[in-house]
DNA sequence: GCCAATTTATGCGGAACGGTATAAAAATCA
DNA sequence: TGATTTTTATACCGTTCCGCATAAATTGGC
């Protein structure tokens, strides 16, 4: 019974075979009843729920009414807590990767992009209705990344993307003379990605926003301040 | 078993308002039945396990059963859980804490300084029978600071503590000349924080220690290069 | 030896957990 | 309209959870 992976070559199998844009209403009406709910909506509100609450502590009952569906819709467009969770994760890392995105922008400066970068870090890490979350890949998925390796991979993908994309913004600087050209670019990336892990860490332990943007206004100094010219 | 010396000389009838050492064999017996477990061993097992599978995910048979002692035992002698876990983390700090002062010691110059506070990081956060296991600050603790006003108080403790141990030490390099007289200590500081905790989370994420050891060189030539002298 | 005090051992009880069976509801297709 | 397909809604199942009640075990005091 139930659902065998039948590959019958069938289209329209696939669940969301195809993002294809932003458009919400895909005009082709499947058969049967239609859903009650948007699939990305809920995802975001299980993304939500469990910045909030971490895995374990988060229940499918927290999970459904904060998704506002039931269980059933959400196993099976979801799969169980694990999937959704996986699926939360990789919505949080594209979401956090369009965030950041800006302040890569090579048009900016050196200084510019890493403001940019810190200021969107803490305004990221300092949201939440019930006080500062924190960063998702810090806090949450790390502490699944020990007993699970699917997640431990993509905790270990979106640290080391973090370190190579600054790094390869720092190379630019190199190249456009803001960075002397003895500048270790993988060491300096690595600082500026820490400084950012750092300041998640704080935020869930609710260290006031000035002190994070001090902190950041150092760490701009540290990494592209006058000794590094 | 057990059998400590019965001290049947005196009689100490007076129910001992303060015996008040910090000796940890108390030779007077008490009255009932004694304990058949070393409470600072039992402690250690708790945090052993709430180290490696967090606090909503331990349960409380996994506890009794790693720490030696039956359900009861556990309530009556570190009541529930979350005191439990508290404890824990009060343990933790104390054997960190310990584990990093000789890092600290004045003797050291600022490069051994940071090359022994590194690797000891490095070797705790490596550590552990299924796999590196972070800092329980950072990791587990930082997790239930969210919705633990009382575990949030001991996470910002141990994260301000951190750095002002550090500061302090970098102050003293300024004194001894190690450290330009312009260096920000704080910014310093809060910079080797961030690559300790940075450490931690890489470590959890399965970061091989040959790629933590050369994050540790990199963040020693970046704060105590030849840019700050 | 008997009593009081304290810890150990067993196991229960109500609640919450993750996951699913089952049937009603709402759409398309014929 | 009736059959088919898909989703929704309700409710359940077995397990595990936390915390505690209860009784046996082991000591010191008299």
């Amino acid at each position: 019974m139930s659902v065998q992976k039948s590959k019958k070559a069938g289209p329209a199998k696939k669940v969301a075979d195809k993002p294809a844009g932003k458009v919400a209403a895909a005009p082709l009406r499947k058969r049967g009843r239609p859903r009650a709910f948007e699939p990305e909506a809920a995802l975001r509100n299980a993304l939500d729920t469990f910045r909030e609450t971490g895995f374990a502590a988060t229940s499918l009952d927290d999970l459904s009414t904060a998704m506002g569906i039931n269980r059933p819709s959400l196993y099976n467009t979801f799969g169980d807590k694990r999937e959704l969770f996986l699926r939360a994760y990789q919505q949080y890392r594209q979401e956090t990767g369009a965030l950041f995105a800006p302040a890569l922008d090579p048009k900016l400066t050196l200084r510019q992009m890493l403001e940019m970068v810190f200021a969107t870090a803490i305004n990221l890490y300092l949201s939440g209705e019930n006080g500062p979350r924190g960063c998702f890949t810090v806090m949450t998925a790390a502490s699944e990344a020990m007993s699970d390796p699917e997640i431990r991979a993509l905790v270990q993908k979106a640290i080391t993307g973090a370190d190579r994309n600054l790094a390869e913004r720092f190379r630019l600087a190199v190249k456009s003379g803001e960075l002397s050209a003895t500048a270790d670019c993988a060491a300096l990336a690595q600082a500026a990605s820490a400084t950012i892990q750092s300041i998640a860490l704080r935020a869930r332990a609710h260290v006031a926003r000035t002190e994070l943007e001090e902190m950041a206004r150092n760490a701009i100094e540290l990494i592209a301040g006058p000794a590094r010219r």
